[in-house]
RNA sequence: GCCCGGGUGGCGAAACUGGUAGACGCAAGGGACUUAAAAUCCCUCGGUGGCAACACCGUGCCGGUUCGAUUCCGGCCCCGGGCACCA
């Protein structure tokens, strides 16, 4: 080894070699040993690593290498979310096969990775796509089918009428089709759902007790399964009964029209002798699909002419169709209340649809509201001049405008019998009224929604269906699993390849042996991710999906990846977790204890992308630099959590310090043991209490994975180190020297393995730096003789005194006082108070 | 539109439980070494005023609580993430 240069190429080959050679990574089950299970959130294979990945992986493997010094049994495993749309987009592109693309892919990354020189168990290594990996997907899938917990039924896709396609949202550029411009139309077809509203309740309760999650996304999934208690209310139209759900039952004597999704049967029905309605059906076809799109559009609807009775006035009230009620959710049809729902208002106001406030605020004195204001209010243009909102005040008198909605609880008005309730007393009321008369009932709602599995694409895991004529929809028996997708296949874009392929849709029924329809829609790829955690627990078992070390590793003990899959990939996979333990597959609830989300990697400002020309290629600094380099600026320039923004010129500075390190490391001496420390003079005793002290700071933000300030901690060590090195040379700077350089290796060794492996083997150490133990602070080198107070003058810092550090209460405040700036600063004034903050400061109330 | 974050020097950031704002690093400027350059080492480095001591201002904006607020509370502005077929 050459001792005076730092040739990271050469360092790092040699500490690869070195744990490929003694198998560092492989982990193995061990009842006697506490597991620690560090997972990072597995790559798309789209062709080279990029800087997020570079990060993510980085967090993980520096989490690993701690806990591994900690004395953990580690498993840190590595695979492939190998299916997708960009293998699809490959090879029209490229006119490669999207097999052949995605697993060259793997191939170059996995290099990428072992580069880099993450810890991972490779031979645990899994990659979605292969049979082997999807068998033990449609083998629950057939099983959860067989359970119930399985249906099907239409829902809305994005189509292109010209490619006669389905689009993914990504694929409809401003309503229309990415590649032939046509206006994109919403059509309903039939597709698999997974019961995920069955888990709700679960779901939701269980986000409490995930307190290794962060509070933000437990938020953000809370929201997102949206628990609301509410009433399921059965208008009637024509006879029949037409079901709402409503969480303001309080106000439903304020209903004043209803609205049906454009797709419902009475709007078709209504639209036969409606030309201006079966128009607007029609319009409303040409839709995305997303919520965004949805919520940000103009709201607009047609009156069917139909008219549903209100459930206790048996009043009417008009049914519109409308764009922003949607067939797959709920019942495809709602009530309104224009009065007190900002949505309602606006449409009503645009239709001139009628407003009755039957809600007011529960500080207004009731019986100074004239009921028949607002009984005559009935109307839009009445409204307008209808007096119709209370000012507060000694003599209430009355608004002369409507302005605003108000959608708070408060106390009902014009509500018959209800008249006078407050919301939470009418939202029971009405319940038992509705219930008594056979006309609604309590029901719990979501706004979570079943999980829509079917994807009219090629490259994902085929959905193990058959369509029987006379048997209906029929799984695919386990002696016939996988359903292998066909890999030799012409690929043109234009629809899924397998709908042309009768040699794999074309099958015998597995019931009754007559000619059946396999599926040809694949699924989703959440579907794969979502339990790949617990397969790398025994990729090698080829006879059941998982064993009994799922159980070992089982709950994942840290899981990384990107807060962008805060909502359905963290939410897709605690679904699963439930899934397989309700199958008797593990015995966990959860499958992941601790949750680090990690920002993204920006340049300039933005997001790293190929669209915006800002990437930078880890691979280009990696040849440069080596993987230390980049796995050390990487955790330097920002906290884990925070977006991290890349700065050339930075890394160039990590890597000065790697040199730095290198040089000062070899001059070091060998550690001595048994050292007395109490002899040393005052310096190099303040210098060691200062190298203590940055120890300690390391152990406690190691601990809340604060990796950059480890990082700036470990350089202000060097910085010490290097001013001890120009002590003169005794018996005492050489303990102080030695003991520094050892411990600043062991906290470097997981944020930067090779360099430390290399030094720390230099250094005559006959086992690796890998299983060291971690280091804490000796307490006993953190002992001050003196403290440093700060002394402020009403909150201002007006000067520093030094005390003992025993000094009491009343010689700090006399020091205090006495010092030079700060009588200055007191001058002429009276001093009212004395604030003394122990080891920390004085401030000084005058007045 | 809805939900969740973030905003501190020229830049990335730090500040533990409400207690010295800017640790650590980058860039920049000055110096040493060198024939020269690179590398390395040393010094300066939020703004304004001042020879200096020091003073005033300063953590997106407005207001509040407090002896004291980057930190807590209320109201805004801007930027980012997610919104169910990108992964």
């Amino acid at each position: 080894m050459d001792k005076a240069q730092y040739h990271p190429e050469k360092i790092e080959e040699a500490a690869r070699e070195y744990w490929q050679a003694h198998d560092s990574f492989r982990a193995v089950e061990d009842e006697g040993r506490e597991k620690f299970y560090c997972l990072s959130m597995f790559p798309y294979p789209s062709g080279r690593l990029h800087m997020g990945h570079v990060r993510n992986y980085t967090i993980g493997d520096v989490i690993s290498r701690y806990q591994r010094m900690l004395g953990k049994n580690v498993l840190q495993p590595m695979g492939w979310d190998a299916f997708g749309l960009p293998a699809e987009n490959a090879a029209i592109k490229h006119n490669v096969p999207p097999a052949k693309w995605t697993y060259e892919n793997i191939d170059y990354m996995r290099g990428q990775l072992q580069r880099l020189g993450f810890g991972y168990d490779w031979k645990r290594e899994l990659a979605t796509c292969h049979p082997k990996y999807y068998k033990w997907e449609q083998w629950l899938f057939t099983k959860l089918f067989n359970k119930g917990l399985i249906y099907k039924k239409t829902a809305p896709v994005n189509w292109c009428p010209n490619d006669l396609t389905v689009l993914a949202n990504e694929q409809v550029i401003d309503g229309c089709c990415w590649r032939c411009d046509t206006p994109v139309e919403r059509k309903e077809i039939p597709q698999y759902f997974m019961k995920i509203t069955a888990y709700a309740d679960e779901l939701l309760q269980e986000l409490d007790n995930l307190e290794g999650w962060p509070e933000q996304v437990r938020a953000m999934q809370r929201n997102w399964i949206g628990r609301s208690e509410g009433v399921e209310v059965a208008f009637e139209v024509e006879g029949e009964p037409l079901k709402v759900f409503t969480t303001r039952p309080d106000t439903l004597m304020g209903v004043t029209y209803v609205a049906v999704a454009p797709e419902h049967p009475l709007a078709a029905k209504a639209a036969s002798d409606n030309p201006a309605l079966a128009a607007f059906i029609d319009e409303c076809k040409v839709m995305e699909t997303s919520e965004a799109a949805m919520e940000t559009m103009e709201k607009k609807g047609v009156d069917t002419g139909l008219k549903a009775r209100h459930p206790i006035t048996g009043d009417e009230v008009p049914v519109f169709a409308a764009n922003f009620v949607l067939m797959g959710y709920g019942e495809g049809a709602v009530m309104a209340v224009p009065a007190h729902d900002q949505r309602d208002f606006e449409f009503a106001h645009k239709y001139g649809l009628a407003i009755k406030p039957v809600i007011i605020p529960s500080s207004w004195d009731l019986s100074k509201v004239k009921a028949s204001v607002f009984s005559e209010g009935v109307g839009n243009a009445k409204m307008k001049e209808a007096p119709c909102r209370q000012v507060e005040g000694e003599n209430p008198h009355i608004w002369l405008e409507w302005d605003d909605v108000f959608s708070k609880p408060g106390v009902l008005i014009d509500s018959d019998e209800f008249t006078g309730l407050s919301s939470q007393e009418a939202f029971d009321a009405l319940a038992v009224y509705l219930e008594k008369k056979g006309k609604g009932s309590k029901r719990v709602n979501f706004r979570l929604r079943d999980w829509g599995v079917s994807r009219q694409r090629y490259w994902g895991a085929p959905i193990p269906m058959i369509n029987c004529p006379t048997c209906g929809e029929v799984t695919v028996p386990e002696d016939q699993l996988p359903v292998e997708l066909p890999t030799d296949i012409e690929f043109d874009g234009v629809g899924s390849p397998l709908k042309k392929m009768p040699e794999f849709y074309e099958t015998t029924c597995p019931k009754c042996g007559g000619k059946a329809e396999r599926e040809t829609d694949t699924f989703d790829t959440f579907m794969e991710s979502s339990w790949y955690y617990a397969r790398y627990t025994c990729t090698d078992n080829d006879e059941a999906m998982l064993d009994e070390r799922a159980n070992y590793w089982l709950p994942v003990d840290q899981y990384i990846g990107g807060i962008e899959h805060a909502i359905l990939h963290l939410l897709y996979a605690r679904f699963y977790q439930k899934l397989m333990r309700d199958i008797g597959l593990v015995d966990k609830d959860e499958p992941f204890k601790n949750l680090l989300t990690q920002g993204m990697v920006l340049k300039d400002g933005t997001k790293m992308s190929k669209s915006k020309g800002n990437t930078v290629d880890p691979q280009d600094l990696i040849s440069k630099y080596g993987a230390d380099t980049v796995r050390l600026f990487t955790m330097f320039a920002a906290p884990p959590e925070q977006s991290l923004e890349w700065n050339d010129d930075a890394v160039e500075g990590a890597s000065r310090f790697l040199k730095r390190l290198w040089k000062l490391a070899q001059s070091a001496p060998a550690l001595a043991t048994g050292f007395d420390w109490s002899g040393l003079d005052a310096d190099l005793k303040a210098q060691r209490g200062e190298l203590h002290s940055q120890l300690e700071q390391i152990n406690r933000d190691v601990e809340r994975y604060q990796f950059n300030t480890v990082v700036a901690a470990c350089m202000k060590m060097l910085n010490i180190l290097s001013e001890v090195e120009k002590q003169p040379a005794a018996a005492g700077r050489d303990a102080v020297y030695a003991e520094g350089i050892d411990r600043v290796l062991r906290v470097l060794a997981p944020i930067v393995p090779h360099i430390t492996h290399a030094l720390w083997q230099m250094r005559g150490n006959s086992t690796p730096i890998l299983t060291a133990s971690w280091p804490s602070a000796d307490a006993s080198a953190l002992v001050k003789n003196t403290l440093e107070i700060v002394v402020q003058v009403n909150g201002k810092l007006r000067g520093r005194i030094t005390v003992a550090a025993d000094a009491s209460r009343e010689t700090i405040e006399a020091a205090a006082l006495g010092e030079e700036n700060v009588q200055r600063n007191m001058e002429g004034k009276t001093v009212r108070k004395v604030i003394v903050v122990p080891g920390k400061l004085v401030n000084i109330v005058v007045a």
